[in-house]
DNA sequence: TATGAATGAGGCTTCATTCAT
DNA sequence: TATGAATGAAGCCTCATTCAT
């Protein structure tokens, strides 16, 4: 592994352990191994560090939210299809997740970052499944961010309680989340 | 107003405005109009006041979540009223909502205090009247954290959107929300 | 002596004992027997503290160079009193003329404090002089800022010299190189 | 151009431009077109750099005074000879000349380069005509070093005004700066 | 109780220097 | 000889905290 990215990983992991208003360069040092003055061969200061491991995290949550989408699959299967790639994403990514969900709206992390597409553009994607779903009756009229929001913030939600073992995520919970969350919405 | 009140206050609105992160003493004592030593005599340190307000924040948001809870009223009536009176507490409470939401699992947060009852101890209440839902065959079985986390969630991510103005919150997005987050927990 | 004036002083010193770029703050806090923080509730940053240095030096020239000076006198009466002041000036303070000398057209030096008027504006008064004794005859007639570069350069160069102890600079001396720079500029 | 050469060029360069206390190795890499270590296969530290660039430019500057220098000659044309010839160094070297004018009593200069002999020991040549001069009877009696001073001071002090544009130093300034310097030590 | 000058540990960053290639 | 990634000592500066008033 190259210097740059022990250095982003390290990041991350201090992040994730300690909290971004307590990581220090020289924790991010000693844990990555590396010379005090190394990490400004790769980044110009602390802010443009934090915003790289930001758009790293971004773009692999961005894969991975589109994993397996096929668009000829039905309405329910597509939504089933983002929800749980969502929610596994969270799964299998806690620190990326947290990190994320964290600092989006942080002023640590630069505007155009946070509104970058992600890799596929998986916002837009959702956004028109809902509407499709709206324009069949299918889903209930409303605004479609507001819907957004919803089905997304159900997910965020659970992977928190997740993370601090307030329950199991075993298949049959996920289930439940999913279908919870298609219920939420439907007319 | 007493000066200690003085110091909270300015306490929050400034990590409302800039982060925690970015939050100095030096900043409080201007923005409060204290000396710098005064605070000493209140707090012992940076993290006694944090708490001290992350605790004044959470009686808020306790006291309001059970107003006008009627026990003897319906399941529906009772669920309407807890979700509401989150939903409401979010809309005219941003600052308080948003620094309990942020730092609740925040390490800055002694766990005791995360876990404190709330005034009337409404997190009882609603995991109560979750069981009972279920045991009437009303809401679906699962595990009543999770469902717990669930119906919480979806106000939470919503009051997130509103905040930075995805879409406006009026009467009839209020009922839709509240509507959603009572269907997705139905058998 | 107040704190501030402690590490003024104390700035002072090292730069003539090292140069500008060997101060380091930590040698201004050891010397001035402050602790590191201190500086920073007197002076912004060091470029401050050393325009500081530099005003409060300027201004202790400035009242130097007029002294004992009487308008009525004779033009060589007054020029000798001119050029003593500027001499005894270097040699009571050689911190300080060495300081304004070597860093007036230093990028460390703000151009507004570069251009200060000295207390009594004693460039004017050199100037009127000059020009005086050119109409009269006396003086040769050339630009005047040239003549008051010549006149100011004696004096500067001649301390230098005695501040390395190339010579010593007692009373025969001094009146040397007064009538020196009095017949450098003759008709 | 030889690295070395690059590397000597860059450095006067910067010092020049930016004064030698914000002179820094990436900045001289990057002027002079060379990695970073290069430098070390040459100069084994800053202050050897550094040294270096003094000496060679002390070096110029002592072909250069004793331009056209006809022992023979008078006096009078001596003596004139040698103040333009540093009247006109330091026109045409004015980077040579203000560096050397600058450290030549700084600490980074190691003294036993400050007290070099020219290439072909111009201050002996200088200071055996004051000698002479005063032998003659024309110039007045006083310590060598201190007339010596004197002199050359003047011609450094009318340079640092024309390089901030106080004055034009044509022919007929030229002129009467050299009439000035002779004046000035005459009996 | 209220103040704010003084403190110094520890933060971020720079930059001369090394060393493997 | 030429390179530049890596280094870490040391620089400047911030800020929570103390203490004399």
């Amino acid at each position: 592994m190259s210097k740059k990215q022990d250095i982003m990983a390290a990041t991350l992991d201090l992040i994730d352990e300690e909290g971004l208003q307590s990581v220090t360069f020289a924790k991010i040092f000693k844990k990555a191994n590396v010379g005090s003055g190394t990490i400004y061969n790769y980044f110009a200061n602390k802010e443009e560090l934090v915003n790289a491991v930001y758009r790293e995290a971004r773009l692999l949550m961005g894969e991975y939210l589109l994993k397996g989408y096929d668009p000829e699959a039905s309405l329910y299967e597509r939504f089933k299809c983002l929800q749980l790639n969502r929610l596994k994403f969270g799964m299998h990514h806690p620190k990326e997740f947290l990190f994320i969900d964290s600092f989006s709206f942080s002023p640590y992390i630069s505007p155009e970052l946070r509104d970058m597409d992600d890799a596929q553009n998986s916002r837009e994607v959702i956004l028109s499944l809902i509407i499709e779903g709206q324009k069949q009756g299918v889903f209930k009229e409303m605004d479609s961010h507001l819907c957004h929001q919803l089905i997304h913030g159900i997910i965020s939600s659970i992977l928190k309680g997740y993370y601090v073992q307030k329950y199991p995520l075993n298949e049959i919970q996920t289930q439940q989340v999913l279908e919870a969350s298609w219920k939420a919405i439907l007319v």
